[in-house]
DNA sequence: ACGGCTAACCATGGA
DNA sequence: GGTTAGCCGT
């Protein structure tokens, strides 16, 4: 008892020795949220509480490592349930899935899985996909299920366009699922929130036998979860959540703030801790981060504060593009290296999206510095690996129609897309798998005899297969390469790249069987082992990686610390992202995501945006953040890119409140100043909107000229001796000085992306242009 | 009819 | 830079 709540601060005592009834710890970053939880569980377990009474549920995997590691520490050997949602989910469904039409051997499909079934689904109901595409289909499936809409409930629904084409596709797709005996990842919390609902005498079991459950990141929980979590805390309301509104970055997979923001009215008998107290990071880092979430108004307002000793002040510098930046970046790490005041496990490198990593790899490899990426997707979206999980999947569950498509013809046997084609057709037809009408192959009309052959030739193979399901994993897996001649298929077909190696791969998947063999030595199945493989990421095991710099994304270092931390392109467009700026909801997510990054770090942070930067081929000249205006300059280096300075030339010198007013008040003539007001009032923190939130009004004053000065370098592309931009309309005639008269057909988006669809008289040709940037004339009609 | 290849086209985040 | 649709050679 006493190593248990000994060494805790009141708050974190008061937590640790709360045993019944709801519990709501409010934890910043950094305070110490691990140890309450798993102090907690071991002071319950003190107390008789019994482990399989408890349940701890996480995001990931790595922070239910994190949890059971520490657990161990303090209480030896005791087996309390800790895992994500999804596998908590996928475990019971196992259990109960007769209950929602499948078999306890269901496949769980990976996004790429769902999005090949997704498009035979969209085929299948044969809506159209001009208006809407498979992605925002997909997205608006997925949506219904985080919010537990029922195909049904969906189509009564009669919403906008877009999702009544979703709303025809979803019941299809849903049906095809089952048939395949096969979940996405949103059924997984789906199916298993409908059972709990639909079935009393269930939920009341789990609700008893769980007494204790406990839901980390409570910020990210999305409906279903929300469904779930309560489901079971009914009849023992002994609900224990720990998050942080202001850590919330899944909006856009349906995390619902709400959720943690309304939970004392949930369980009007709450108790609420909050663990305030900052024990990571240096104050010169937290005052950062304090300031930026200043900004935001859906949350709870929290005093973050730390004991700790002052550090370096956080930095903020303007590289002159990209490619600096990762030169920069990565001199600055060997340097830091050199001095031995730090080593490569100490350096993070954070970015808003995975492509950005790019240059800063070549950085580092070019320097010889050890690092590693952590990329949501990389070790089992590779085609190889792919490939052989996929006849795996076939050989557990041979109603998987993916993975039967994926595989047919890999290594190729002459089973091409028209004999897919008709394949499919017929079991559509017949409602049934795929499988099952190749075995029936003689019965389609319209397949050749060369054809039936070959089909038959692959049932054969899998047959052969099949019978080894139940050998040991690894035996299993090399039968398989033996089998399909693999390997020489590797080798006919796989192209030398020179960071891809697909044979090592294979090896490196025949490990994983060795290594699950060994780790299962009774309880060992193709099914569990699979079900492993759909619900761990590569952000879960990037531990073991060794001492090497970490490259990833501000959503993956959710829950992690550093030493030392870069995040990079801290710039309009990225962060927040262009996609996220039209909303106030999302672009405070966006500052979330932000606020995650920056309380990353333990001693030292560096933010940092370029004055250009190439995307994708062509190079642009980037708008810094709006975040960084919000930030407290006057505690920060600011540095300014050292060459280069004309390249604003004509507003370096501007001063500070005039470049903003140019932005924040564009003398509202006509409708192509109004039509960038508006999209530029993204542009514009909260606080300029509304005179009422004052506190970083002072603070961005210190906004620096070179900010000012690109601000105002993009406002003069949009404005200044041009034509506004509201002149022109569908079906003005235009002139170009290349491609000489046309018609406006189409416009889309706002602002400096309004973009319009020409089609030009001489030949008929359609192109698109960017107004803002496009040599365009208006002519009017008696001129040509 | 199949399969390999090239050429557009397209990209936020990820259990 | 990666993916896919469509083309062309077998």
């Amino acid at each position: 008892m006493d190593a248990i709540t000994n060494n805790l601060t009141p708050a974190q005592a008061d937590a640790v020795t709360h045993i019944d009834g709801p519990l709501l710890i409010i934890a910043g970053p950094g305070s110490g949220k691990t140890r309450v939880v798993t102090h907690r569980v071991a002071h319950m377990l003190s107390q008789g509480v019994q482990p399989w009474q408890i349940a701890a549920l996480t995001f990931t995997n790595k922070a239910a490592d994190e949890m059971r590691t520490r657990l161990e520490r303090l209480a030896p050997g005791q087996a309390v349930w800790m895992g994500t949602f999804h596998r908590f989910c996928a475990q019971q469904l196992r259990r109960y899935a007769p209950y929602v039409g499948l078999s306890e051997n269901y496949s769980i499909y990976d996004m790429s899985d769902s999005k090949s079934a997704m498009k035979r689904a969209i085929q299948a109901a044969g809506v159209s996909t001009s208006h809407a595409t498979p992605e925002q289909i997909a997205s608006a499936i997925s949506k219904a299920k985080n919010r537990l809409i029922t195909p049904e409930i969906m189509q009564q629904q009669t919403g906008r366009a877009g999702d009544s084409v979703a709303a025809r596709v979803y019941p299809v797709y849903q049906q095809q699922l089952l048939l395949a005996n096969a979940v996405d990842f949103d059924d997984l919390l789906y199916h298993f929130a409908r059972l709990l609902r639909e079935n009393p005498e269930i939920r009341g079991e789990l609700d008893a036998k769980l007494k204790y459950i406990m839901v980390d990141e409570y910020q990210d929980t999305n409906l279903a979860q929300y469904a779930i979590v309560r489901a079971m805390s009914v009849d023992h309301p002994n609900l224990a959540v720990t998050g942080d509104p202001d850590q919330s970055i899944y909006g856009w997979r349906g995390a619902d703030l709400n959720n943690i923001l309304d939970f004392e009215k949930d369980y009007p008998s709450v108790k609420t801790v909050r663990l305030e107290q900052n024990y990571r990071s240096t104050p010169n880092i937290l005052a950062v981060a304090d300031q930026l979430i200043r900004h935001n108004r859906r949350r709870k307002a929290k005093e973050l504060y730390t004991e700790n000793a002052d550090g370096d002040n956080v930095i903020l510098r303007q590289y002159d593009d990209g490619y600096q930046e990762a030169d920069a970046i990565a001199d600055e790490i060997a340097e830091q290296m050199m001095a031995g005041t730090a080593e490569p496990r100490d350096f993070a490198i954070f970015c808003r999206m995975n492509a950005l990593t790019r240059s800063l790899e070549h950085a580092l490899r070019s320097r010889g510095l050890p690092y590693q990426i952590i990329n949501g997707v990389e070790f089992y979206q590779r085609k190889e690996v792919k490939d052989l999980l996929a006849y795996l999947h076939l050989v557990n569950n041979p109603n998987h129609d993916v993975a039967l498509q994926r595989i047919i013809n890999t290594p190729t046997r002459s089973i091409g897309a028209t004999t897919l084609g008709r394949l499919q057709a017929f079991a559509d037809a017949q409602r049934i798998p795929m499988l099952e009408a190749a075995r029936r192959a003689s019965e389609i009309d319209s397949m050749s005899k060369r054809a039936q052959t070959m089909l038959w030739n692959f049932v054969t193979l899998y047959d052969r297969l099949r019978r080894m399901a139940t050998a040991p994993l690894e035996e299993l897996l090399r039968f398989l390469i033996e089998e399909t001649k693999y390997i020489s298929y590797l080798e006919r077909t796989a192209v030398e790249k020179e960071d891809s190696n697909p044979i090592a791969n294979v090896d490196e998947l025949v490990s994983a069987a060795v290594e699950f063999d060994r780790m299962h030595p009774d309880d060992g199945s193709l099914e569990a082992f699979l079900e492993q493989v759909a619900l761990v990421s590569d952000t879960d095991k990037f531990e073991d990686a060794g001492n090497r710099v970490t490259l990833m994304t501000l959503h993956a270092a959710k829950g992690l610390e550093f030493p030392r931390v870069f995040v990079i392109a801290v710039e309009d467009d990225l962060l927040p992202h262009y996609r996220s700026k039209q909303d106030d909801q999302q672009l405070e997510e966006e500052r979330r995501l932000l606020f995650v990054g920056i309380t990353r770090a333990q001693q030292w942070l560096q933010l940092s945006y370029a004055k250009r930067r190439s995307v994708r081929g062509d190079i642009r000249v980037v708008i810094p953040s709006m975040f960084l205006s919000e930030l407290p300059r006057a505690d920060m280096n600011v540095i300014e890119a050292r060459t280069d300075r004309d390249f604003f030339d004509d507003g370096a010198d501007e001063s500070y409140p005039d470049s903003w007013d140019l932005v924040q008040e564009p003398a509202p003539q006509d409708d192509a100043e109004k039509e960038y007001t508006g999209d530029a009032g993204s542009v514009i923190p909260d606080v300029y909107r509304d005179p009422s939130a004052s506190p970083a009004k002072v603070k961005a004053k210190r906004t620096t000229p070179t900010i000012a000065a690109s601000l105002q370098t993009a406002s003069d592309l949009m404005s200044s001796d041009r034509v506004p931009l509201g002149a022109y309309r569908e079906g003005s005639l235009v002139r170009h000085p290349e491609y000489g008269d046309g018609t406006i057909t189409e416009l889309t988006g706002r602002g400096p992306k309004r973009t319009a669809k020409i089609r030009f008289s001489d030949d008929q040709s359609e192109q698109t242009f960017r107004l803002a940037f496009a040599k365009l004339e208006l002519v009017d009609a008696e001129s040509r």
